[in-house]
DNA sequence: ATGAAAGCGCTAACAC
DNA sequence: GTGTTAGCGCTTTCAT
């Protein structure tokens, strides 16, 4: 553990600005002078010699009119050169291109999205504020769509459907070419209320109706995983605290669990119940159990801060984790797991391939290839300390 | 505590799909036969009466021109009426306004946006990979944009110089009308380095050029708070636990804090260790500690998951939290500070109000009053009962 | 293989 | 007040 003395006092010198409670440069006149044009960052000048650098716009963008002039050629000619496709000689082509490399040619994906009525640009509306679920999802389709010089328009719906459809409308005037709704549990949800013209991929939360296209996890699997892995680490008396039974989650994961220890001739310790996802409720079922003396030597909790809450209270009694009972959570939120001593072995519900398969799913649609159907993507199980076989 | 029984047994009916390694419509010809055109929602007809719709272009879309021509108007006509502004008669500007509602008139923002130059979108670079500080400056940034009914364009840097200045001329290339480059910790970094035309903000990382406009959270005084809130509970033996010493909010959370115990009279119990910002950090720190005899009633731990274990250390030693020993985190994450008995107060660093006035500096930059320098928003405490002053 | 010309849907002078 | 006319920067027939 890497431990170093930190340095010794300096003057406190900068204080904080703007400690009003609601600060901000909006709010107020700006106190220096409204100059005209925004600010701009200086640097890098274009990194390449100086061929003849014809004109350029006001702003300083060099357009394709300006390229083809330089090169010599016409505006269609250059637009085609650019592209690599149509009949152009390959001497023009090679010519086209370096001018508009030495000249720092940019096009204008506005116009080009103008003239092709394609933006290569996808809607990406989220319901969920706080993000835990949604971030990884949505930084997946980011990494997907990236590769393919495609980018996310990005809405925050705060799961309200009036502002969710109003979303989705502005998305789509601006052209994208696909929209992704991404929901904070795995619920089934009505369709967003708009005539789409483009394609919809529904990630995380599916839509009720089957002919839409929903990715999701498989939370029955996940449930059968929890069990089988416990098994697996040769415990047997395994016992089941279940999250909140409003989400379909909870169920779907017993139902699995409860599928799994049949297989192996078992069933659950001690009664399986519902109370909700945080720590406070893995602590009081825990407590529960054990004063009703279930006699157990794993239990699956439903969601890491469950495990969390398990475990402190199996501490608190003496209990030792793994040996005498080992714990297994879902969710696999790096924060929680990676706190905790022992770490814990939880289920992931791999969130961020999630959101990659949906921004692959939804270009293949823009692309001509729909899909339909709710996609259950398997979860997968990160095996750590609080399951270690070794002890059992 | 709610707790109620879940649903027994039911058949394991439905199966995952696609348990490939890299499953994913692309990876594979889709089975489906290649239909020409991407599926489409059916869904609420536009919710009006039917009045004369004219046309509609072939995507089903109706445009500016068609709403003009069935109000009787010509096209620039019904531009101006649309937009309130020039000298239009009351009488047409309502007509034309009624007749696109009507009609269910969506302008194109597209080619609002080429006849303009303005594009009402701005581009957020971040280059956060797990999303722990730039997810809720995000959302910040998109909940007052909304708002202004602009949009947010995001793109995922990783990190990476090359693929950030990659993305800055690919949004730029999308005519955003400004930049908003999220870092994840607060160490200045180097201006991107691309010609920007249009305004840039730093959010959370500053730029190291004191030119650039940038926002960020004010650890000093955040290390100052933490301190004047052990003092105010009674505590005056306080310990401190750093972070990571190569993060700048360490240094600065720990000037904040001598100078706040300075000012009272004081300083620090013990040696004030930097080492990292997990939880495992905390719990070897406070053990040190302990074993040193150092004598201390409050502690301010740099991190909600130093603090975390700076309590199982406490706990274990029979020490009691608030009672003996009260303690303060850094960064208020909500699944930590939640999930902790007795639950953590924390500082708050107000990333979602960065993500705010990021949005608000940059909309103001655009219009015309850009900002220069740093600006420091201040943190704020959330109080919870791991500093309860009660039982001091 | 290359170029001329007609838009994409909208805004913004400038005439009437 | 309202209409006419150019474009914004690019793609794309259709001639040549």
């Amino acid at each position: 553990m890497p431990s170093s003395a930190i340095a010794a006092d300096q003057p406190d010198g900068r204080r904080a600005v703007q400690p009003s409670a609601q600060p901000g440069p909006s709010t107020a006149q700006s106190a220096e002078p409204p100059s005209a044009h925004p600010q701009r960052t200086r640097s890098g000048s274009s990194s390449h010699d100086g061929s003849a650098a014809a004109s350029a716009l006001p702003n300083g963008k060099v357009t394709l009119a300006d390229v083809a002039r330089a090169a010599g050629v016409s505006l269609a000619t250059a637009s085609k050169a650019m592209h690599n496709v149509t009949r152009v000689s390959a001497a023009t082509r090679a010519r086209v291109q370096q001018t508009a490399k030495d000249m720092g040619y940019q096009p204008n994906a506005t116009a080009q999205s103008l003239a092709t009525g394609r933006s290569n640009a996808i809607g990406l509306i989220t319901s969920d504020f706080q993000g835990v679920f949604s971030t990884p999802i949505l930084l997946g389709v980011e990494d997907e769509l990236g590769v393919r010089s495609n980018s996310v328009m990005l809405c925050n719906a705060r799961g309200d459907a009036m502002l969710e459809k109003t979303y989705a409308q502005f998305l789509l005037s601006r052209n994208v070419d696909g929209l992704i709704i991404v929901g904070q549990d795995t619920n089934p949800r009505p369709p967003i209320d708009v005539d789409a013209t483009v394609p919809v991929v529904y990630a995380y939360a599916p839509s009720s109706d089957p002919a839409d296209c929903s990715i999701t996890c498989d939370n029955v699997g996940a449930g059968r995983m929890a069990v089988e892995h416990l098994i697996s680490c040769g415990k047997r008396r395994i016992a089941i605290i279940a999250g909140e039974n409003a989400y379909k989650a909870a169920h779907d994961r017993v139902q699995g669990a409860r599928a799994a220890l049949r297989q192996a001739g078992l069933q659950p310790v001690g009664p399986v119940r519902a109370g909700g996802w945080s720590a406070d409720w893995g602590r009081a079922a825990t407590r529960l159990l054990l004063d009703q003396h279930v006699e157990f030597d794993g239990v699956v909790c439903q969601s890491d801060a469950i495990a969390w809450g398990c475990m402190d209270a199996l501490k608190e009694r003496g209990l030792n984790v793994p040996g005498d009972v080992a714990v297994i959570g879902h969710d696999d939120w790096a924060h929680i797991v990676q706190g905790l001593s022992p770490k814990l072995t939880s289920i992931s519900n791999r969130t961020n391939e999630i959101g990659r398969m949906a921004a692959r799913t939804i270009i293949d649609a823009v692309d001509g290839h729909p899909h339909h159907g709710v996609t259950y993507l398997p979860c997968s199980v990160s095996q750590r300390e609080s399951t270690l076989p070794l002890s059992s």
